[in-house]
DNA sequence: ATTATAGTTTCATTATTCGGAACTCAAAGG
DNA sequence: CCTTTGAGTTCCGAATAATGAAACTATAAT
């Protein structure tokens, strides 16, 4: 189901391990993980016992399962505070929410999917899928196709066939070539919408975050229900949602520049 | 100055680059890498390569800067979500901050370190892993102690000697002895104190989380500051205290008790 | 033109990993 | 009580991947 990734060295091996583990969603034992590896069952065990011990996976003694460990936690926080732009879109992503009163989503893409970075609730509680860390489809949300639009070809041609096109809701675009053309529509306007194709009654307008050479940084999105508004009141919000977006790709860029820290001794003498 | 783990495979390796990258909390260069890696050029550029095809780093080529990937943030969800306590306590945090009108912590040990895991602002809720995730010491913080006190003393041979007894104020614990008496103490009563340990002005007082079989399974704590409150106001709150962690202990325990699906057709013919 | 610095590639050597097979252990079945 | 079964663990020669000194490239500084 889940498209696994190359996994060529040593170093893979031990991450798709990593991914099998996290795919149960609860703590497994040996054999659960044995059915579904492709690695021999004297290999799997080795390579649990070594994330194990790097304390990357936890093994429970009294149920005798593993579970991923802890390390990971910390190594994300490290991930989510210098690698993304999570931390310098916080303060824009709390304005947004507070100006609009719905709904807001920061995402990037990993691989084919899209990632939750951060979210904003609206005042009135909405039930939905997504909280930091999450990961989507991208071809058929908002914060995905508005990414997908401003790949490049190359990109694209990798990315594309390993969405899944699984129909979520009847408005879901199931096609590669569905998909091509909406996302040519959305490069034109600048924003993606999202018409309950992935979740019935939930619509979405996003818009990516793009730097000034135009490399694609992540997305960021407006959702509301369709019960409370409409997609073209939703619209309204493209230019804050744009103005947004350009302050965080400022921001991000901005933020990374000081540390042009490779020889400052040198230059103050 | 943060304990480097053995690392003895490939794996281990690979992930002692990582937290490397980790520890310069902005993306960082080749270079920068290798000064402070105990590998040679050639070994070092491979790792980082692999960890970048992996996805577990981000390279960025205009930039020429390695920092860590979305991948495991990914990962971090489902660690976060499947193997740690946060999951099921997370109701009863939100209820203590409630009941108390404090700031609520949780968290589980990470090695020698405190890793908070969940958190509760007297007023706004918290994103997940910009605070979620953080790491601090063990010896000198209300849930760092509230935990050693409860661990086996083999355990604690390995721990408290990897502590950095650092004066952070004026009554910080400054060396083993000290802080094995402490423990005594924090056994006896059921509770730990932060009396500004820490951080000047910051009280605290901890509850360790413990299965029924008294294996530690982590810490919650009601953080105040000395402005605000006093240590023996806080000590009121130790029966609350006491009987959330119960509650999220039984909760935890229940909730992988039903994953005994090991025959489950077997048993219903 | 020369030197210095950062990053990349090569390849013979060395160390790890691989995985079939054999083993332990505990529980289920006769 | 003995046998069977299956999960989990260990062994060890063969297969594979990692190692790192050195050479190389590209770019910037002198």
């Amino acid at each position: 189901m889940d498209t696994v990734r190359k996994s060529s060295g040593t170093v893979g091996k031990a991450l798709s391990v990593l991914d099998l583990v996290a795919s149960f969603e609860r703590p497994v034992r040996f054999n659960d993980v044995l059915e579904v590896s492709p690695y021999p069952k004297a290999t799997l065990y080795r390579i649990l016992q070594n994330l194990v011990t790097e304390g990357v996976l936890a093994f429970d003694r009294e149920w005798q399962t593993y579970a991923l460990g802890v390390r990971l936690v910390r190594l994300a926080h490290s991930a989510w505070t210098q690698s993304s732009l999570a931390p310098v879109a916080r303060p824009h992503l709390t304005a947004l929410s507070q100006a609009t009163g719905e709904t807001i989503h920061l995402a990037q893409l990993d691989g084919p999917h899209v990632l939750y970075l951060d979210k904003r609730d609206a005042k009135r509680r909405v039930n939905m899928f997504s909280e930091a860390g999450k990961v989507g489809p991208a071809y058929c949300t908002g914060v995905g196709k508005a990414m997908l639009a401003h790949l490049s070809a190359d990109e694209l041609d990798r990315i594309l066939p390993q969405q899944s096109y699984h129909r979520y809701t009847p408005s879901t675009i199931c096609s590669q070539q569905e998909l091509t053309v909406e996302l040519q529509q959305i490069r034109q306007d600048g924003f993606a919408l999202d018409r309950e194709d992935h979740e019935p009654g939930i619509i979405c307008v996003a818009v990516p975050v793009l730097s000034r050479s135009s490399q694609l940084m992540g997305a960021i999105s407006i959702t509301s229900t369709s019960a409370r508004t409409s997609l073209n009141k939703l619209k309204k919000f493209v230019p804050d949602l744009q103005h947004a977006a350009s302050q965080v790709a400022a921001a991000a860029e901005y933020w990374r520049f000081p540390d042009n820290q490779g020889t400052p001794e040198k230059m103050e003498i």
